[in-house]
DNA sequence: CGACTGCTTGATGTTGCTCAACGTGCGTGG
DNA sequence: CCACGCACGTTGAGCAACATCAAGCAGTCG
């Protein structure tokens, strides 16, 4: 396992910032370090999962390949842990998760994680809010997904990259029109369409996976109204 | 505040049974029991959460009232902890909760949990292995809401009570029609006619709540099929 | 250059929602 | 006690939203 040095990390979690000196020091010795690229598979659904993973910087898809066709339950910005409730829940992993650009993360081992909850309250309960956030999200999630006509779910989706991921009005698309339809579980087909009626009626200024908001008003509005 | 004798409780979760004995007794000083009969309504969307709930006995729907209609997020049969992610993440409830049967709540007081949490290991681990499981089960329910078509959605519906809540072939349907539209995301009317196509069909054996179920291969097929 | 991938667009069929009507059981108030 | 409103359940008809199927286009790579 490489060695990498977390105690000057400036990219450190919620929970890793309880952890003492002591704690560090094991963490350093239990951690390794990889690069992916755009694209790159970072963990594989079906596989073994050994390891508790950090999302130090980038973008990561956690998608599933459901019994009709794929779905991409989320996209993830670092900071973040990966696959915590995978790695307690279950052996298995759930899901894959990929690389939508360059992303460094890192792999820790699972019985020192373990060890840092039994020993350290302050990490145990960083990584309660962490989950419990994050259940919370989800729920919303699926009411969105649940209620919503395919037009709100896109304007949705165009919303959460422009306002949670680039905070801004401008932005290139990191996935694939395939992957959007994806996202808000509708067809390719649809996905596209519902983009070009955005383009016609000015909504949005597309090249091909540049996008500007040009009317944010009428977009929430049409996300709002489903 | 009620005087409950924890110690002796032989319902006890998974985490309350890591307690030690002092724990215990603090526990019990701070944790209240409450009855309530089927239409209860035990927690309501958008008020204050400032306490735990515990599930002893009993089952309870969870559900949110979205922008357009109601929404059942899940069943949640005992023992269990409810709104564990709301009290963390956010001071405010997220959701309702109302007892579809007769239920048996305990009501603990945050900052004792939270106390729990960051003294005792055992007990913060058996914590973060349960909001792993729920995860992992909201992923799955996710997936099979958005890909599958209504009778596909029904007969999980029906299945999830046979094989999770009762392990029987023969149920009293707890929820209305309108209630299990509202768990699987479709209409009342719609419900209503696929349950009519089951009977017909001699899949299901339908009294009004009185379900039996009569040929559980081919629900199973429906069910995955979509 | 052909094969391939990602994207777009149109035509067609299906699903499931909406609306509307009607039956039933239950509780309330006259 | 009956009349009434109200929630629940069932059924049918029409329509809008979407998926599917099919074809074509642009860019890329071997």
């Amino acid at each position: 396992m490489e060695r990498t040095i977390c105690k000057f990390c400036n990219l450190k979690s919620a929970a890793a910032q309880k952890l003492n000196e002591e704690e560090i020091c094991v963490l350093e010795n239990n951690c390794a370090e990889a690069r992916f690229n755009a694209g790159g598979n970072i963990i594989k659904q079906d596989a073994l999962s050994t390891n508790i993973i950090y999302v130090k910087s980038g973008l990561v898809k956690i998608h599933i390949k459901g019994p009709i066709k794929e779905r991409i339950i989320k996209i993830v910005k670092a900071p973040a842990y990966l696959c915590l409730p995978s790695t307690f829940g279950d052996k298995i992993n759930h899901f894959s998760a990929t690389a939508l650009e360059e992303t460094i993360v890192c792999f820790i081992d699972v019985t020192v994680f373990k060890k840092f909850i039994y020993d350290n309250g302050d990490f145990a309960f960083q990584i309660i809010l962490d989950l419990s956030k994050g259940e919370l999200q989800n729920f919303h999630n699926c009411l969105n997904n649940a209620q919503k006509q395919n037009i709100g779910r896109i304007a949705d989706a165009i919303l959460f990259f422009a306002n949670e991921i680039y905070s801004s009005n401008t932005f290139i698309l990191p996935v694939s029109r395939q992957d959007l339809a994806d996202l808000t579980g509708i067809t390719r087909e649809s996905a596209s369409r519902i983009l070009t009626d955005f383009h016609n009626e000015k909504i949005l200024e597309i090249n091909s996976r540049k996008i500007t908001i040009l009317n944010d008003k009428l977009l929430l509005q049409i996300s709002e109204k489903g």
